[in-house]
DNA sequence: CGGCTTGCTGAGCAACGCTCAACAAGCTAC
DNA sequence: GTAGCTTGTTGAGCGTTGCTCAGCAAGCCG
């Protein structure tokens, strides 16, 4: 059916690393238009312009090669939220909140397919996703000096949940303006871990 | 491979409504131990003892029939939570609230396959799931007597979100008395609102 | 019994995840 | 330069799953 034999492309050959990188860099591509489970080997090969096989010879599964996807996402996130060094303490929870709500301004619906993908269906991919929150509450923590107690583990981790939602909601209708938004997570982050 | 023509079932004949009742029971009975996405058609039909056909029959697409699904589970919480007739406003959310963190450490399992099947994947069932936020919110303004404000909604959207992370976590491993817990829940509900 | 409604099935198609044996591109060795 | 090795790459094909369709049969009516 397919012409895949096409005349113009005279069997390119990749290094492993190479490849995978581009695989992944698909699959980055696809996630913000695809649900992750309906992102299919077939697509993402076509894409690639290569066979399906060859995917599989780099991910033995659908799953192992979608969880390599959403760690690259969550990798990117985490990249673009940690202060610069020498920051001072007091300054990076400040800072990573900033930058948190710029990260969902500007790649919204990015964002919002991989928080979707990690809180729905596959458990492995969820497990990249609270990877990254126990990261960001671990953060937390230390920075602000409170004591790592499974109580202001909890909270933080609902905090985040609300901070996620509410900036979620606002980026999409801003109710406020962006330093009040700021300012009210702040202050319900700070009354709640006292 | 299966003896799917056991002798002993003479080819039992139901009424429409009857089979679509049970379908739906399978697949709550099915939603805690399967994440929404790989329950299969099959494995339903099989546990209803009928052919896959019959399931195309009563649910055009597999989509349509978990979002069944998914809306049963939503109405069953929503029935739970509902404050009986003739109560008094005041008292409402506190009833409501308190009856969630029940039914959370009753039904953790369904209620977090719930949760994270509506969260997760396909947008159809990510609805039913909004729907029902939305309901909840809608009655926290009603009876608490707030504005209908974007803001305010943001706000309480984000606070319901807060409270299933951290009743979830809580219900995992309390950390709190349970009073505690809604008196925080409350309190958090009360400063945001204002 | 004949005829009607309607619950129900089996065969089969297309798409998808996944396997496997084999091909071939690019390098090194002689 | 050609023999040989490594390794990136492919095509054919299998099992499962979502979905279709033509037709069977259970129960009811006359």
């Amino acid at each position: 059916m397919t012409a895949s034999s096409r005349p113009d492309h005279p069997r390119l050959r990749r290094s492993a690393g190479d490849r995978r990188a581009q695989l992944v860099q698909i699959g980055l591509e696809l996630l913000p238009t695809t649900p992750v489970q309906e992102l299919t080997i077939d697509e993402v090969a076509r894409q690639a312009g290569i066979s399906r096989s060859l995917l599989f010879h780099y991910f033995a599964t659908k799953r192992e090669y979608y969880t390599a996807v959403t760690r690259a996402a969550a990798d990117l996130m985490w990249e673009h939220l940690m202060p610069a060094p020498g920051t001072p303490p007091e300054e990076q929870v400040e800072g990573m909140l900033d930058r948190y709500v710029g990260w969902v301004e500007t790649f919204r619906e990015t964002h919002l397919a991989f928080v979707r993908g990690a809180a729905g269906g596959d458990p492995w991919v969820a497990e990249v996703y609270q990877e990254t929150r126990d990261r960001l509450v671990e953060v937390a923590l230390t920075t602000l000096e409170l004591p790592d107690s499974a109580l202001q583990r909890q909270l933080v981790l609902a905090w985040l949940a609300f901070a996620e939602e509410l900036i979620g909601q606002w980026a999409a209708e801003p109710t406020m303006t962006r330093p009040e938004l700021l300012a009210l997570l702040r202050d319900v982050l700070g009354r709640l871990t006292r």
